[in-house]
DNA sequence: CAAATAGTGTCTTTGAGACACTATCGT
DNA sequence: ACGATAGTGTCTCAAAGACACTATTTG
């Protein structure tokens, strides 16, 4: 086995002055998805100066020295759109050498997934409303999109779409208390296409848990509300 | 919408001096899997320095200014291993505050999988088997392994067991040409379970393309010799 | 021909997909 | 009663699982 131990190994580290290399910056950027007015959404920032002055670009922070990259992601979360607490997953690190003009920049990207009732609550509706473009016209437009974050919505994107199919990620985006035909219609939204209603409540019937209460107010039969089931519940049955 | 640009804000950058702020180094560790006497296995190195000084540690390399992430990934398996053009992809990165006691560092976890055969042509196959250790063996050992190392392993056991289910990750234990029963024993050993023979060859068919040759030698029945299908022949059939 | 491994045919079971039906609200 | 949406029963079909069988080599 080859054992070349260059400047650039790690065992050099014995000897290894931290000052003496130049280093990369960390950063996150962050790919806040939603669902509104029966779209899949996400939060961007117009940049006010160079580069890509005027395009669109994703939120981020810098990862600070004395926090990991989970909590860099959930404070630059709190600190763009005041969510605390809500489903947050990383992602890919994006380490291209110029995908930043300016510095050598290495991103590590999250998705955040947000119900857009709390996002309304939490950032304001008229606030937030401004800031998020759907994904799908996105992905398609011809709009420039600063830097590498095309790319990263286009992985997140897919990410979303073949998880949604083997876990329980639609619920992220729905309310406490919800509908099964609010829920399959979220399902519809993330995966691209239309699902038989009878057969997508066999499918998730072991992931949810009916209350005793309805929707009212339309002009047709009310919908039960059910509540998403916990996993550890699973240890009852 | 909440736009409370702190120091750290990425907007920030614009009268950013890239001197001012300590950052942290990164690193990409290696997880280099094979297959040797019908066990996963992966490629260690014993620790000669303190930290966790006589302790198993993954490869790892440190990431240049001038390479992307993937190139400092693909250095550092040519530089320990001697291999080139080998499949290797991105985990997960790393970024714990205290996972190296020496500094701050973010690792970004690759693996790399590899057929033996090749392992050994260019590696050598006495100095490479002392650095290959049973991957179900360490997991389940209470021996320590250096830094959050033992958590990347489990993180790449488990990406490899779920990506078996649906791509050809099997086929990069093989050489180039295999027999089906040796196909089949990669795929028991990376899914930790038996499989049954019509019914894997059933879902397998399509995956490969059958050539004119035999393995010879046994007491038995001689095998055939298949080879890999080219997902780019799909257009001819 | 016996032992050993390679390779195939087919029945069963399970789950996805498709579709038709019934139920309950407001007007 | 009717339009609209909620909710259910069941047939079909394809894939996964299980198992029994045949085939070809060496000694």
């Amino acid at each position: 086995m080859p054992e070349k131990f260059t400047k650039l190994d790690k065992e050099f580290l014995d000897n290894y002055d931290s000052s003496t290399y130049d280093k990369p910056s960390i950063t996150v950027d962050l790919l806040v998805f939603t669902i509104e007015e029966e779209e899949l959404k996400i939060v961007m920032i117009r940049r006010k100066n160079s580069p890509y002055r005027g395009m669109l670009s994703l939120p981020g922070a810098f990862v600070g020295m004395e926090e990991t990259l989970d909590e860099a992601a959930s404070r630059g979360i709190r600190e763009k759109t005041g969510l605390k607490d809500i489903y947050f997953e990383q992602l890919y690190t994006w380490g291209e050498v110029n995908r930043d003009p300016r510095m050598r920049i290495i991103s590590v990207s999250y998705m955040a997934l947000v119900s857009i009732e709390e996002l309304y609550r939490v950032a304001g509706s008229s606030e937030i409303s401004s800031h998020l473009y759907c994904v799908d016209t996105l992905l398609q437009s011809k709009e420039n999109i600063a830097f590498d974050h095309m790319e990263m919505i286009a992985y997140g994107r897919e990410r979303i779409k073949n998880k949604v199919e083997y876990t329980q990620l639609a619920f992220e985006f729905l309310p406490e208390k919800f509908t099964l035909p609010q829920l399959q219609k979220i399902n519809e939204i993330l995966l691209g296409k239309e699902l038989y209603k009878a057969n997508f409540r066999k499918k998730i019937k072991d992931m949810v848990v009916e209350t005793k209460e309805f929707t009212s107010g339309g002009a047709h039969r009310p919908s039960k509300l059910y509540v998403r089931k916990n996993n550890n519940d699973n240890i009852e049955n």
